[in-house]
DNA sequence: TGAAATGTTGGGGCG
DNA sequence: ACGCCCCAACATTTC
């Protein structure tokens, strides 16, 4: 009798340099077995979330466009609700599965999600095969002279940069395995409101690996100019593929390729950031901590006065801070911010609002299309000076000066603050108190500047 | 991947 | 001509 193999998709939905698909095509076209594709919505994760979602109808369009592919070659996806630690057992069960394979997800949850998932496979007598897939190194491939972690991003990115090569850069061919899946006729797929939410529009962030594949065309385009246009919202300088990323609808493979081969400055600043990813995805993993607690410790014990009001404007986008505003609105409507407005929101609500990171940091992983617990967590740990290589706490944004220099024309702040569209260049980031429909600034910068210092420097 | 406070310098007004 | 002050511009220090 044959065994048959499952290849489980979770955050890696494309049909192309995929390592648990490369891997599972090619070991059983040296077995002759079929191999079976399945994804799950996880009924786990998914109770806690609004009706509506941005992110869960992304998911939802790329599994389509993903089961779509793959009836085009005569095979299917199986698309299933559920817990899958009851479900993956069960399907191997009923399918004579012998070996599961999917791409590695060093979140800590899904750390403990998979190693239960392999205990009740392996007293089934099955195997859980795990892949490194989303990052070029993981876990502890880049470490120190002495065998730590490194606790600098410079030193990791320089590492980093020396051990890349086109062994780790190369793509797990899938496209000529592809006669290894197995043949069958294409099954029904729940909808949106089976699973429990309600449709949305997506269509602006081009769900799937063909949106994935758009966006990067666009943004090779651009690469050159990117160190001088990442940090303007009102311009178009950013790649916008995190989403894709966090979903796996691009290879970060070809990603990390093009932009080698591409070089330049522009070219170099947007690769930093592609290992800064995987400098905030290894530091969680070695720290899983991190999800519940500052990695400076000494922070950890700073009392944060934790104003409800002034959280709730500051979610809503009413704190009398024409960026700040405009930047949450952003976040509210598309589920989008800018990495620049990131900063400088967060440096608001932690040093200016004197509000706990952590309700920052739930906050974006609501609203982020993009959201990464390891990218989020380092993010709002680096901006509140809690975090692994962090700004110190004593760097705090001007929201003010942020606003001139980032968006001098205040194209972004007109966007999505309509009320004071009709200000002036010089207006627009501080506005006159009469402006009607707008309040007034909740908190005095320099006051709260003080404040924050004060709150700091007792955790000292 | 800051900003504010403080220090220094040098030009110009003015007695 | 000279000293003095003001203060902008720039540099350094501090948080």
């Amino acid at each position: 009798m044959t065994h048959t193999s499952l290849v489980w998709f979770r955050r890696d939905l494309r049909l192309f340099d995929h390592a648990a698909l490369h891997v599972a095509l090619t070991a059983a076209r040296s077995t002759s077995q079929a191999v079976l594709c399945v994804f799950i919505f996880d009924s786990t994760l998914l109770a806690s979330l609004p009706r509506v979602d941005r992110r869960v109808a992304f998911i939802w369009e790329s599994v389509r466009e993903l089961k779509q592919a793959l009836n085009q070659v005569g095979a299917d996806l199986m698309v299933r609700h559920g817990d899958p630690c009851a479900l993956i057992p069960a399907l191997c069960d009923e399918l004579d599965v012998a070996t599961v394979y999917a791409n590695r997800d060093t979140e800590p949850a899904a750390v403990e999600r998979d190693g239960r998932i392999a205990r009740s496979l392996s007293a089934l007598g099955k195997d859980l095969r795990l892949f490194k897939d989303q990052v070029i190194f993981e876990r502890d491939e880049i470490l120190t002279q002495s065998g730590q972690m490194y606790q600098v991003f410079t030193p990791y990115r320089r590492a980093w940069l020396n051990q890349v090569n086109d062994t780790v850069l190369s793509s797990f061919a899938v496209a000529p395995h592809l006669d290894q899946l197995e043949k069958c006729a294409p099954s029904a797929m729940p909808d949106l409101r089976q699973i429990g939410f309600d449709p949305v529009d997506v269509d602006y962030l081009k769900p799937g690996m063909s949106g994935g594949e758009t966006l990067f065309e666009d943004f090779c385009e651009r690469m050159q100019r990117y160190h001088e246009t990442r940090d303007f919202p009102a311009v178009k300088g950013v790649s916008y593929l995190s989403v894709h990323l966090r979903f796996g609808t691009v290879s970060i493979r070809e990603l990390a390729r093009t932009a080698i081969r591409i070089g330049g400055e522009g070219a170099q600043t947007w690769l930093s950031e592609l290992i800064w990813r995987e400098f905030y995805q290894q530091l969680l993993w070695h720290r899983p901590d991190l999800v519940t607690h500052t990695f400076k410790e000494k922070y950890d014990a700073i009392a944060f006065p934790n104003n409800r009001d002034h959280f709730s404007a500051w979610c809503a986008g009413q704190t009398g801070f024409p960026i700040v505003d405009a930047a949450q609105r952003q976040l509210n409507q598309t589920g989008f911010m800018h990495n620049r407005l990131r900063m400088i929101t967060a440096s608001f609500l932690v040093k200016d609002l004197l509000i706990d990171w952590r309700w920052g940091e739930r906050y974006f992983a609501e609203k982020l299309n993009d959201f990464d617990l390891a990218s989020n967590n380092g993010g709002w740990q680096w901006a509140a000076s809690t975090g692994c290589d962090a700004q110190p706490y004593f760097r705090i944004f001007n929201p003010t000066t942020q606003s001139i220099r980032f968006d001098p024309e205040g194209q972004f702040i007109r966007r999505y603050c309509p009320e004071l569209a009709h200000l002036d260049n010089r207006q627009i980031h501080a506005p006159p108190l009469s402006v009607e429909n707008y309040p007034a600034p909740i908190v005095d910068h320099a006051t709260q500047r003080v404040a924050a210092l004060r709150l700091f420097k007792t955790a000292e």
